[in-house]
DNA sequence: TCGATGTTGTTGCATATACAACATGAAGAG
DNA sequence: CTCTTCATGTTGTATATGCAACAACATCGA
């Protein structure tokens, strides 16, 4: 490699720093998921629930005896970490299984009334997490990442 | 507990499940962040490098010489998970420790050659991912999520 | 009825993420 | 110079995340 050649690729390396750096919405993304993450774990951290147990709990409510299949496509997950993720619900007792009544090997779930109790006695730490969030994303950035979130398509995750 | 304190810790349930499905950005946050890091990993995976480790080695090639902990910090990280980051990285050898000038532990890291021409070869994958993700969110999405990140204050991370 | 096909759940593997506790070394206070 | 304090990196622990491969079950076509 001549030397022309390696400034030319030095360029190119400081190019594509550049780029990324400036445009990367995955980089940003990620980080922004990181630090609101951090604001919920913090605030429901007393109650003994983390930020992605207290939503999915949530959701299992809303849901109502969805399998573990359900669940993960209307929360765009793997399959395979929604029933890791289910197991530490399912040993604090806040979710139970359902008889089956649908075949196959679906296997619905349920909140369990000690899930009740916990989303209730935790959501003024949601709601306490939930102002912190805002006013660190400012109105603009709620409305656009509710916006962007709720009309993700259905089938978004490429794999599945 | 009576049939009325039933209906009312159940309507009490309803509207947390109501209230939360609604509103919570963390909820959607990491929805957002799980679909578009999908698309990162998608992309950039014949390179055999994932979204999360692209990220980091522009980050590092952009620090230059930074330590853990101030790769951490500007990445919105904790300490440990940059160590346990960088292994991978270490490991193919897109990064390389420094003799460290500074003294004290501080380990700072470099990007090395072969970092450098991963980063050139991976890039058209990651502007692919960038086309695509862009699409999914939008003009204002994008918008939205670039001013939101840069303006996260240094120190956001409530632990750190 | 039987075999092909598709869905579902699990498990092995690798990585990402943070907290707590610890060891190490630097810098100051006295 | 010594003790305190602070920053740094690592490790143990627990969870989050997805892919690949597999097993179990349903359904449909022939």
């Amino acid at each position: 490699m001549t030397i022309t050649e390696i400034k030319a690729a030095d360029a190119g390396v400081a190019g594509v720093v550049g780029e990324v750096t400036r445009n990367c919405v995955m980089t940003r993304t990620r980080r922004i998921s990181r630090v609101i993450t951090n604001i919920y774990d913090q605030a429901l951290r007393p109650h003994g629930v983390n930020a992605s147990q207290f939503s999915l709990l949530v959701l299992i409510a809303k849901l109502g005896g969805a399998s573990r299949a359900e669940i993960g496509r209307a929360n765009y997950q793997d399959r395979s970490t929604l029933t890791r993720n289910l197991a530490p619900l399912l040993t604090e007792g806040w979710v139970e299984e359902m008889v089956s009544e649908r075949g196959g090997r679906s296997r619905p779930v349920v909140i369990s009334e000690a899930g009740r109790s916990l989303l209730v006695l935790a959501v003024p730490a949601w709601r306490s997490a939930q102002v912190k969030a805002q006013e660190l994303l400012g109105e603009e950035g709620v409305a656009a990442i509710v916006g962007v979130a709720d009309s993700i398509p259905p089938d978004e995750l490429v794999t599945l």
